[in-house]
RNA sequence: GGCGCCAUAGCCAAGUGGCUAAGGCAGGAGCCUGCAAAGCUCUGAUCCCCGGUUCGAAUCCGGGUGGCGCCUCCA
């Protein structure tokens, strides 16, 4: 089975073919550390968690690079109030982003560059430009990239260069060749943050660390440094245009084979961003909700399309979460089998066909049901549970969903002191329907609807769940 | 001003030329149950509007209407 993704530069969905065969090199633009990560840095980490599963599952040897920004403007501002050290500053995000990475279920990126760890291959591919011409110095010491000098500028945005018609909204610098001209590297200021360079004291600017960490990091082939650059649909311009322009005058290659860049998280309808004033931190939902719960809510809408956050879709997307999990505790002590062979093709051609996790999710619908019936007709068949939970742990696996204990999944803020309050009550109701007095046992069932607490008769003794 | 994306049942959301338009939530009917819950079965849309191409279009083209985005830091 091939993997067929949608390039977002072609704009249309090709067949993968790796550079070298049975390997996958991605990189994924990281986030800039200078706060906490929000519902959009997890929309694109799911994204490409899922790309290198997918990838993973298909048999391919996938490394992936995801990159911290951190050195810029909006930190030396963050660093001015904090009293912090820069290290202190950007260490502290990083992990924090990777906690709340991790609650969503994210695997650790193989490679995690630092900017400020990148400085030396920086510096050598600023000296590089600036040696062919490509890159020129202005009076203040800040090196510019010079955009008409790369005839294929424009070809990964499709932007229009420098037309009188394209009215920009970046402030004109006078000593700037053409308006889209960009930093590579900003000199020295009083009280910045400063490295050496060949070039002189400054800092990087923010395109030319990409490209110089995939350099640096990957060797690929004479015409593409990796295989497939992700990152958010906002980063295609100017950000992935001017990544694409320096590798390609630097090291006379592409960049990336293919591009895949994914859609927005809004909210009510708007993009959400920090000048909106919208922003929702992941911390903030991961206090109210489960981290598998907004992974498995987010994954529901395909990469590409908008999301539009909301509270009432999350509580659809929970409980039809929850019908993976009472399938689940349905079996619970039970061995894991393999998965049924049909349900994992379907799955994985989902998947491969552009990360389709809408369809996949359906999939994974039909197969609980069709799960329920058989174990209605056939109680005690040990291959059918076994296969069962095989499916289940293959959704785990290619999509992140399933893994959590299916007791506790639904116990989720129940304290030990409730518990074993409920198990009293569950068994007092229990004599109660022994006895035939109903009206006993309907009243302490009520009482555990009052706590929050739902319970199910099942065959082999009462269930419940926290609602 | 330039470039681009989107519009499918009450809600969320797949499908991008051809069997009866996936799946979920909500709603309705039934089975099961002491009654419930859970689970299972049945149940709903001709795809924003207009025009065109085609034997055939939600899917392609043109024109509207509405929503969103990039061109400034942004996932």
């Amino acid at each position: 089975m091939n993997l067929f993704l949608f390039d977002s530069v072609k704009k249309e969905k090709i067949e993968f073919i790796p550079i070298n065969e049975g390997e996958a090199t991605i990189y994924v633009c990281g986030p800039t550390v200078y706060d906490d990560a929000h519902l959009g840095h997890a929309r694109s980490a799911l994204s490409f968690d899922m790309l290198k599963r997918t990838l993973k599952a298909l048999g391919l040897k996938v490394t992936l690079a995801k990159n911290f920004t951190d050195i810029d403007d909006k930190i030396i501002n963050k660093l001015q109030s904090s009293g912090k050290t820069l290290e202190e500053l950007t260490q502290y995000y990083i992990n924090r982003y990777l906690e709340d990475m991790e609650a969503l279920g994210v695997e650790r990126a193989d490679i995690e560059p630092k900017a400020t760890e990148s400085i030396e291959a920086i510096e050598s591919m600023v000296e590089k430009l600036l040696q062919s011409g490509y890159a020129y110095k202005i009076d203040n010491g800040d090196i510019y990239f010079d955009t008409s000098k790369d005839s294929k500028y424009g070809s990964i945005s499709h932007m229009v260069t420098d037309d009188e018609q394209n009215v920009s909204r970046v402030e004109p610098n006078e000593q700037k060749r053409n308006p889209k001209d960009f930093a590579l590297w900003k000199a020295c200021k009083e009280e910045d943050i400063c490295f050496d360079s060949k070039a002189g004291k400054g800092r990087p600017g923010w395109h030319i660390e990409c490209s110089a960490m995939i350099a640096k990091h990957f060797k690929g082939s004479k015409d593409y440094c990796i295989d497939i650059h992700c990152g958010g649909a906002d980063l295609l311009f100017p950000h992935h245009e001017n990544e694409a322009a320096q590798t390609r005058c630097a090291l006379n290659k592409e960049i990336a084979k293919y591009w895949m860049h994914n859609g927005f998280v809004q909210i009510d309808g708007e993009k959400m961003s920090k000048s909106l004033g919208n922003s929702f931190f992941l911390k903030d939902a991961l206090k109210v909700y489960d981290g598998e719960l907004l992974r498995y809510y987010l994954i529901s809408v395909h990469y590409r399309n908008d999301f539009n956050f909301n509270e009432e879709d999350l509580q659809s997307a929970k409980k039809r979460l929850d019908k993976l999990y009472r399938l689940k505790k349905r079996l619970y002590g039970g061995k894991t089998g393999a998965a049924n062979k049909e349900f994992k093709e379907a799955l994985l051609k989902a998947m491969a066909d552009d990360l389709n996790s809408s369809k996949a999710m359906a999939i994974v619908d039909e197969m609980i049901t069709s799960a329920n019936e058989k174990l209605d007709k056939e109680p005690k068949n040990k291959a059918l549970k076994q296969e069962i939970l095989g499916n289940i742990a293959f959704v785990n696996e290619l999509l992140g969903i399933g893994k959590k204990d299916a007791i506790e999944w639904f116990q989720q803020g129940v304290s030990e002191e409730e518990k074993t309050k409920i198990e009293e009550l569950i068994v007092k109701r229990s004599e109660a329907k022994k006895l035939k007095d109903f009206a006993t046992a309907d009243a302490i069932r009520d009482e555990l609807k009052q706590m929050g607490i739902a319970i199910m008769d099942m065959p082999d003794g009462t269930k419940w769940e926290k609602l």
